[in-house]
Parts: structure tokens; C-alpha cells; sequence
DNA sequence: CGACAGTTTGAACAATCTCAAGCCGCGTGG
DNA sequence: CCACGCGGCTTGAGATTGTTCAAACTGTCG
């Protein structure tokens, strides 16, 4: 409990090593954390790295840690007991993970690349938000995002057809990409066709099938398999919301 | 905010000691406030009575104002431009409205009952938070169990089938019920089938021939058409789940 | 009692799934 | 350097679930 980070210092940067020198900070919950505040999140949290295809978060297990990803992409999903699969999110560069409120995770969590997490104790993590207001409030904005984002979600699933998934879908990465400074018109596909459909609630096949589709119409042009040229971008709007 | 300058609203109602009075309070954001906590948001809040069917909310218009419901039910749900619905979400007693972080409303909402409603204006609301650490924590803490609620409903539109939709609804319910109170049981349905066809990623038709179904196999028993007792209601728990 | 909105039932249809086979790209090892 | 084999992707044909369109029923309210 002391330290030079105790104390509101604007030098006390140098103690937060990890953090100060962290690039998925400005996408990350601990953005709008000052120097003092950064470096007592910096003493909670214990680096990770992960292998492709790792799982980290089992769902129904006890929820004693929550993450921030740092660098990689994962997926969350959920499983029904006969082994159908629900994605329930693709997650990149600075997203935060495992803000239940209570009770056990409600998700697993697997890497879909190799991966580098910031890894907080629930408990630990949960007592600073007291302490640091401003990261309880970019929480509660990040998880309001997220509810947002999963009521997009269930329109999709409910309510669009097979060819109104897959361009929302990819629009969807499209943005996303841009938001994390990467390349928003050749988007690259970190997974695979079958994540992609249970992303979306249908079958590999179908998704192949749209796939092929809107590159005969000329709406998208493949390279190789997991690089998608978003050509007549504004046609691939119109779609998704049902055109 | 709400002084002179508001558009004239013919079923808005100033209150004086609302909150301290009030019956849905055990079963809302504010239950773990304070005296003078609950007061500073007592003066916040203006109360509201609606009809049945009255739309209190337009998805896309500028949020400005945040909701508690205080008595009665509502639904939240997304529309897109060719009318294709999807109800996110029914709302009880006790329930909170217009969490996003930013940006517009997500959602539409309609009373499904009659309706009486808490309303905040947005930025008093969140200028509060600031002073109301409680009441922030709360908010996170409900925004979290309806971000899970969320991905369970992503479960179920993206991977059940018809019948395992509509058990899953009726257990949903029945819990919901449970925890407000209110008889578990015979449940009580505050709304049409096509509300509930557009909950759930289906048609009218479709949950009605299940409804039918689940009664020939004597899971459940209708009474009239709004008041479901569950018989066998560990077999609609597997159902739900796939068996 | 009659009208109307909501619900139920029926039959044909369509979107997506399932099952099955072939293809492609890529890493490995000869 | 090329053939091989493997996993993932694509394509095809038929089955299935849920939808669509249409009509009959119910019960609620004037």
C-alpha cells in the first residue's frame, strides 16, 4: 500500500511501466485514467500470453479474474448442452472482459490469435473501481456500448435474412478496423467460416454460399479466404438493413 | 430541467416525495440509496402516467431523458425500414431505460400497460452519478445483468429451436415473475402473441402451434389466452436446453 | 347481438439446413 | 522441388423447419 504512485504526482508515470508504455491503452478502458490512477490499476494486473485456439474463460466457472486485451483478437460464446454454439462477440485490441455483475462467467473466451492480456483478480479489481471513479465510469460507458451492440445483435438474429447477416457482419468489421486504426476497406478476417456463422446463427455452408453470392454480384471481391475487398460499400448498407 | 421551458407533455406530473413512498423501489436502481441520497434524485425526477400503447420513446431521437419504471409493463424493441420488428426486451417494475453512453436512443418504447414511469433528464442524470457513487454502481450492476440477458437471448435467437424459444420464454417469465413478487406459476402474459412472436424470432403462426403443441403434451395449460400454467416444469427446463 | 381484433388452424411454399462430395491452399516430407 | 495429405472452404441435391397466405374461430366491447 505505499509507494510513489500514492500520492497525485504527474511523475509518477515512470511506475506504471506496463501501462505508460502500453499501445491498446487509448482503445482501452484505462484511457481516460491519469498517471496516479494508472499506476494502481498497473499493480493489479499480471500480463498474459496466450496460443491460438487457448481458452481462457470457461463459462459457469467462478469468475475470478477479468481481462483487457491487449493485443490479438478472441471470440466469446456460448454453448448449449448438445454442442450448438453461439458466438456471442469478436474481440480486439482494448476490449474489456468479464463485467458480470455477479454469479459465474457467463461466456467462455478462446483466442482466436496469439494473444496478450492485462489479467485483473475480480476482487482487487473491483475495489479500485471504487477508488478511481473515472474507471468505473469508462466501464459502465463500455459495457452500455456493448449492451448496444448485443441489441443490434439479436436484431440481426431475429429478424435479417442470411445475405443481411453477412453484410452487417462485415461492415461491422469494417468499422471496427477503422476504429482501431487498421485497414477498413480490405478487411482481414481473423476467423474462420464456421466462427462466422455461429457469429451470425447459421451454417458454414450458407455463409460460403452468401460469400459466393455477393462476389458474383460484385458487392465484395475474395482474397484468398480471409481477405474481403468491400467494393459498392454503400449497396452493402442498403442490404443489411434489408434493401 | 424540467422548469418552464419543457414542451407541454399533458401526462407529465410533478412530484414531491415520490421516492420516499414509493413501491418499486426495492426493485430498482435507487433501492440502495440513502436518505439524502434518494433525495437529490427525488428532485431529479418527474413522474409519468401513460396509456397503454403510448410510445415513450423513438429509437434515433436525441436521448434526453432516462427512465425507472414504476408501475405497469413495457417493451423496447428495434424496427427496420420495411417494418421487420424485434422486441429486445419486456419491462417491469423496477426497471431502468436509457443507459447508452452516448448517441442517440437504441430502442423504441411502448407501454404495454398502463404506465408509470420515472423521468430524468439525461444529463442531470449523469451529472448526479458523479455525485452519487451508489447509485453509479447500481447502474453498472444492472447494466451488466442486462448485457447477460442480451447474450442469452443471442443464444436463443441464433441456435433454439420454435419450441425451445417459447419454453425459455415461459420460464424467463415465470423467474422474472418469481422475483418481482408476483405468482411464478400460473403465469400472467401482458402481451400478444405477435409480441411475443417478435421477442422470440418467430411468427404468430409459429408460436401459436406451439403453444398448441406444448398444451397437447401437457408441458403447460392456457388459460383464455394470457395466463399459462406450467405443468411439468422440469421437462420445459430441458426443453429449453435442447432436450 | 354484431363487429372487430387477436388467435388458431390449415396447406403450400421458401429459406436455410443437412448430408455428401469435391476443391483449394498450405505445410510436410520425400 | 514437387507430391501428398489434411483441414477448411465451396458446391450440390434433397430434407426440414418455419414462413406465408388464407380462412375459421373466439371473446370482448359497444
Amino acid at each position: 500500500m505505499s509507494g510513489p504512485g500514492m500520492a497525485p504526482d504527474p511523475h509518477c508515470m515512470a511506475t506504471a511501466e506496463a501501462c505508460a508504455a502500453c499501445e491498446a491503452r487509448p482503445f482501452s478502458i484505462c484511457a481516460p485514467l491519469s498517471g496516479h490512477e494508472l499506476a494502481e490499476l498497473d499493480r493489479l494486473s499480471t500480463t498474459l500470453h496466450l496460443k491460438p485456439g487457448a481458452t481462457f474463460i470457461h463459462e459457469g466457472d467462478p469468475t475470478e479474474h477479468c481481462f483487457n486485451i491487449t493485443q490479438g483478437s478472441a471470440k466469446i460464446y456460448k454453448l448449449l448442452p448438445d454442442g450448438r454454439r453461439q458466438i456471442i462477440g469478436f474481440l480486439f485490441t482494448g476490449d474489456f472482459l468479464g463485467t458480470t455483475a455477479t454469479g459465474p462467467y457467463s461466456v467462455s473466451a478462446e483466442a482466436m490469435t496469439s494473444l496478450t492480456l492485462c489479467r485483473f483478480e475480480r476482487r482487487a479489481f473491483k475495489e479500485a473501481l471504487v477508488r478511481l471513479p473515472n474507471l468505473e465510469r469508462a466501464l459502465l460507458d463500455r459495457t452500455a456500448d456493448e449492451l448496444e451492440a448485443a441489441r443490434e445483435q439479436m436484431l440481426l438474429l431475429g429478424r435479417k435474412a442470411a445475405r443481411e447477416r453477412v453484410a452487417s457482419f462485415l461492415l461491422g468489421l469494417s468499422r471496427r478496423a477503422a476504429r482501431l486504426g487498421r485497414s477498413a476497406d480490405p478487411i482481414h478476417l481473423p476467423m474462420g467460416r464456421s466462427d462466422i456463422a455461429d457469429y451470425l446463427g447459421l451454417t458454414t455452408e450458407t455463409v460460403s454460399r452468401v460469400f459466393t453470392q455477393l462476389r458474383t454480384e460484385g458487392l465484395i471481391r475474395l482474397n484468398g479466404t480471409s481477405e474481403v475487398h468491400l467494393l459498392r460499400r454503400t449497396a452493402l448498407e442498403s442490404l443489411c438493413e434489408g434493401a
